[in-house]
RNA sequence: GGAGAGGUGGCAGAGUGGUCGAAUGCGCCGGUUUGCUAAAUCGGUGACUGGGGAAACCUGGUCCGCAGGUUCGAAUCCUGUCCUCUCCGCCA
């Protein structure tokens, strides 16, 4: 959510900012609306201090007949204090609709315009291999050494779901356990979340849990959803809390799985692990004052490149443009990892991403900050990045690291948690 | 799943239909006192929102989980709903 009075104040500025996300929103309506709304307000409360005053009086009345006149009185007033409130929830109805459709500002230097438009901003330490062989896909890899059972997947839960099976399930952990020991190191606090959480959890993250084109699974007869990230859960913690200005920022990490239905994204380049309905990810999760979220930002940002320096894996990083950037999302930044098997000859795909969602998200959920000594709340800024998503982590390390013999080598990170130098050789 | 209790300010916790935005305590802010710290003591201190004002401040409205209802008037009565806690059952 955005400010309404900021809106008020730069409807030119705000319409402009919905362009550039494409987003259709008709602000003037809403500042027309809105400011109807201000005077029917005033109106209203004009009536309710009249009617609160006669209702005073009547205490004090000196006689039955003063006292029922003047609960004449009292009724009249409110009964016209209804009539214009039912006109004032109307205009609120249109307002809210509008208002609700809006996106969150955008960073000035978010380059503007469609998903072409990204721009990539940064390198990985490492350089994309020349293999001298023909690479396989993580798909092809995960069969040749019994990594993955697809069918498996698609035999219990439907296609879309996936067993992982020896080295791939051990890659699982000690992805887990690498990124949550760099993190550690880093003062975030580690979390196991709740992989469900309630509808308006949902919603105050910018996720619409219910609907034909929704993301979300919902369970059956309860207000409970499948998260499709631990951002629902380490977001929605702080929902309806005032935090103490000195113990911002607060930095979480926390593992769930997550669950996308990837409804309409059918047809879509998607082979093996690439898009599925069920991961695991580790997130991190900042709550911030207003002027440490850029900082933080970068910051995320950075251990994210950390993370996959540190497992070897080529990447370039991406400021993502505005008109793909989600409602909550102030700016953007994707790593996308080099994914040898993936297209024709190698294609970055997409591995973590990294926003600053100002205080989009916690107007929505209500989350504030207070400078002791100071009145009043305000509030905070909230940022998510994701640590590593097993799945495409998964997809990244096998296509990179396989070798002409068809062993694939494991990142030297994670190798005390793997046992082995190696996934496929006898050794 | 069954039974019961409860949701009130930053927190804890009172509250007979009007004088209750709400006692009291903690916390917080300011003053006094005391080598420092601590303690003591006095005063102040809810949020949101509208209007006036350069500002200090003044002035209206709303808010006691949420939504309705009764009433001139609701934290208080009624209905519904959500949530939390306790006990029992089941269970890794």
């Amino acid at each position: 959510m955005l400010d309404k009075k900021f809106i008020l104040d730069n409807a030119e500025l705000v319409q402009q900012n919905c362009e550039h996300r494409g987003v259709k929103a008709d602000v003037a309506r809403f500042v027309k609306l809105e400011t109807e709304g201000r005077q029917l307000q005033q109106q209203i409360e004009d009536l309710a201090r009249q009617a609160n005053v006669v209702s005073k009086s009547i205490g004090k009345a000196k006689d039955d007949a003063e006292r029922e006149q003047r609960k004449e009185e009292g009724r009249e007033l409110r009964e016209q204090k209804d009539a214009q409130q039912a006109e004032l929830d109307r205009l609120a109805a249109e307002a809210g609709a509008i208002y609700r459709s809006m996106p969150n500002l955008t960073h000035a230097e978010a380059p503007i315009g469609d998903e072409a438009r990204s721009r990539e901003i940064r390198r990985g330490e490492i350089e994309v291999r020349r293999f001298g062989f023909p690479v396989l896909d993580h798909v092809e890899l995960a069969q040749q050494h019994d990594l993955i059972d697809f069918e498996g997947g698609a035999r219990i839960a439907g296609n879309g779901f996936y067993f992982l099976k020896n080295e791939a399930a051990l890659l699982e952990l000690a992805l887990q356990q690498y990124a949550i020991e760099l993190l550690i190191g880093e003062s975030f606090t580690p979390m196991i979340t709740p992989d469900v959480a309630r509808g308006e959890i949902l919603q105050g993250i910018g996720f619409i849990p219910r609907g034909p084109e929704t993301q979300i699974y919902s369970i059956e007869n309860h207000d409970l959803n499948l998260v499709a990230t631990a951002e629902i859960t380490l977001g929605g913690m702080y929902r309806g809390e005032v935090i103490d200005a000195d113990k911002l920022p607060i930095k979480l990490c926390g593992v769930s799985h997550c669950f996308r239905t990837e409804a309409g994204a059918a047809g879509r380049a998607s082979r093996g692990l690439y898009r599925v309905h069920q991961f695991t990810k580790v997130e991190m999760f900042a709550f911030t004052l207003p002027e440490q979220s850029e900082d933080m930002h970068n910051y995320l940002c950075d251990l994210e490149c950390q993370l996959f320096d540190g497992l070897g894996i080529p990447y370039r990083v991406i400021d993502t443009a505005t008109g793909d950037l989600g409602g909550p999302a102030y700016r953007k930044f994707d790593l996308e990892a080099w994914m040898p098997g993936r297209g024709k000859s190698g294609e970055y795909g997409e591995v973590t991403s990294a926003s600053n969602c100002t205080d989009y998200q916690a107007r929505r959920l209500n989350i504030r900050y207070k400078v002791k000594g100071e009145k009043g709340t305000h509030f905070v800024h909230t940022l998510n990045g994701t640590a590593v998503a097993i799945s495409r982590a998964l997809i990244a390390i096998l296509e990179n690291c396989q070798q002409p013999d068809g062993t694939i080598i494991v990142p030297e990170a994670l190798r005390k948690w793997i046992g082995k130098d190696r996934i496929g050789s006898t050794e």
